[in-house]
DNA sequence: AAGTATGTTGAATCAGCCC
DNA sequence: GGGGCTGATTCAACATACT
């Protein structure tokens, strides 16, 4: 056999387009409808907010504060806004793989139309999540509480889709070992990160700071994913994408958008393989029945389980069972059965005797892994 | 002024309409369609939030989750909830004054739908603002972000409404003599203040911190105006309306949250003018993530981490975890690993080389702190 | 009395795999 | 695709009991 099977199915079809680490020009819509369905793993997008601002604004020093008034930020209504909001979501969702997730940000200005339209399209929200910015620009007019955050909407495709990436033990470990909250504090985009044009003026009026896109990959991403940014702009996700090892698919209509983002892309490096890895837990742990311990010659068929407190005792069974009284079945239901309880995880609730000392059989379990390991049964 | 429950109780004669300090008996849209027009000054209101809960959720512990499950929580489709909220923002646009702004909490089940009805009804939406919880209730099966916020709209009852009401100053002297942001620290509501029944269980399932119903009224309100909540429930807006000087209307469907609003209303004190600016409690020191270190340039991806001895090297990965040989994991846990430790303190134990000094990282998480606190973001 | 250990609880859309 | 089994998963406050 001189192709295996899975060097036949990395050849993608000679119809589908080459996609990956590419900027698309064009439409987000028509671009998004080009690209196969359920092709990407994570979308991330940073719509136009539709800013409805009256007059210029500004600064109490009369100097006037640069706003976001670019076409492409007009909409003539809310319904004008919706509509289109729910183009692209629905070209979006075709694109996304059935357990692929998608970020939208955005501010009071549209994201409630954004979040009303995903749940209305099928998307089924996982998490709002808060960016709250450090060094937020100040309220002027002194009329309202200081804008300072945005927020961005995590949801996946479908309301039953449960297998979605979301590095937890990743995220946890980042965050001194508890869970990664729903509010994320990060400094707006300035300084040397923020692309100038030759005037020295911002090349974009919304680049958003690296280190927000690359906690939303972290979390969400698996090291050669594919991401989809359909307002890609000066590619924030691109090069943030680039640097952790994934791929990215920009779509952009503006050509001037495009140069600069090919150009830092370019310059992007990636970081070396064992500086990607994700932490991973014990739910990664391959899976060891427990009559394993017993061909391991670890436990002896007929040997006896008691919990920690020494209350109960189980008798080991020859294929894998174990019995308390009448009641014959597995380390588990056993365990929940004789403490009342719906569940119980067998593994750290019995413990095997030797010389007066308690063992927890997750202990024998971990030698089995051990071994595992060494023979290479485990990649 | 002292209130007797019955005087709580009296419905307001249609001719005069008497109806400050009250609360209605009824459905929220006929009770306010039976105020008078343009009657009051701000309105809170914590309409349900539609959380559509699958099975039981338990702790690891295996103990259950008191789920929100109440009737009143039900709603059959999107469109039925989009139809009740619709209803009930109409009515209260009518009851509001001209330059009446109104307060609405949600979580992300509700909130998208919720804003963008208010947009859609011509309400104008002056500032989102997110209560951070410093204690919320942990995701534990691990599955998503801990879900750690609930946001507030605040809007005007028109876009070109220009005299409402903010206490820009009082915020302002409140927060440091730095402006009021849009993101706000508190604990939920617990303890003592969380009321009980005689069995000890609480009384209602959403009961908010009076705090943040003080800062709402605080920042919005002007002593002596009228304070609609149209899902009263166990009265908290009326007890931190009259606390504040400020008068209340409440109007509730289930009699037994009534009786304990009334009992409770009646025992709250009018606090003195001069005592009636927040308070502001700040965090001893706010939890800096080793991922912020990252992110904040300090460290790179790939650097290395030494302890003082020099002993063990780990090096960092992208996500925020360490890795030494082929364990990845937190700075505390693999911090333990490599002493052989059950526990040990990574920001103290690891340390960074720079032209061949060593400098602990505990160091650079100060670093990060003290520019958190330059830009008033502690709190 | 002061500190330590243990138990309880909160607006929650909270599994993955094999057969 | 459905049914059944395995076995992984929690943070900050507050309350209570005990040393």
């Amino acid at each position: 056999m001189a192709l295996s099977r899975s060097a036949l199915m990395k050849r993608p079809p000679a119809s589908a387009p080459v996609f990956k680490d590419r900027i698309l020009m064009g439409h987000c819509v028509s671009q998004m409808e080009a690209l196969p369905e359920a092709s990407v793993d994570v979308i991330f997008a940073d719509p136009p907010y539709n800013l409805q601002l009256g007059g210029d604004l500004h600064r109490p020093d009369q100097s006037k504060v640069d706003a976001v008034d670019d076409a492409w930020d007009q909409f003539e209504s809310f319904q004008a806004y919706d509509a289109f909001t729910r183009a692209w979501l629905l070209a979006a969702r075709r694109v996304l793989k059935p357990n692929g997730t998608i970020w939208v940000i955005g501010s009071y200005h549209n994201i409630f139309r954004v979040g009303a339209s995903l749940q209305d399209l099928g998307y089924w929200i996982l998490n709002d999540v808060v960016w709250r910015k450090s060094n937020p620009m100040p309220n002027f007019r002194g009329r309202r509480f200081q804008n300072a955050h945005e927020t961005m909407i995590w949801a996946s495709r479908d309301q039953n889709a449960k297998g979605y990436t979301f590095n937890y033990d990743s995220m946890k470990a980042a965050n001194d070992d508890v869970q990664m909250r729903s509010d994320w504090l990060f400094p707006i985009c300035t300084g040397g990160e923020r692309l100038k044009d030759k005037a020295g003026q911002k090349l974009h009026p919304t680049q958003k700071p690296e280190a927000l896109i690359a906690r939303v990959l972290l979390a969400s991403t698996k090291p050669g994913d594919v991401v989809l940014d359909p307002f890609f702009g000066t590619g924030t996700t691109g090069a943030v994408a680039r640097r952790l090892g994934r791929h990215f698919v920009g779509i952009e209509r503006d050509p001037a958008y495009i140069a600069a983002a090919e150009q830092r892309i370019a310059a992007v490096e990636r970081l070396p393989e064992e500086s990607l890895l994700i932490a991973t837990g014990k739910r990664a742990e391959p899976r060891v029945p427990f009559a394993s311990l017993i061909e391991a010659g670890l436990i002896a068929p007929g040997a006896r389980l008691t919990d920690a407190g020494r209350r109960h005792v189980a008798q080991v069974r020859a294929d894998g069972t174990v019995a308390v009284g009448g009641e014959v079945a597995s380390i588990h239901r056993v365990g929940a059965k004789v403490q009342g309880l719906s569940a119980c995880n067998g593994w750290t609730f019995w413990h095997v005797e030797a010389e007066g000392v308690l063992t927890p059989i997750d202990e024998l379990r971990r030698l089995v892994r051990e071994k595992m390991a060494l023979r290479g049964v485990v990649s």
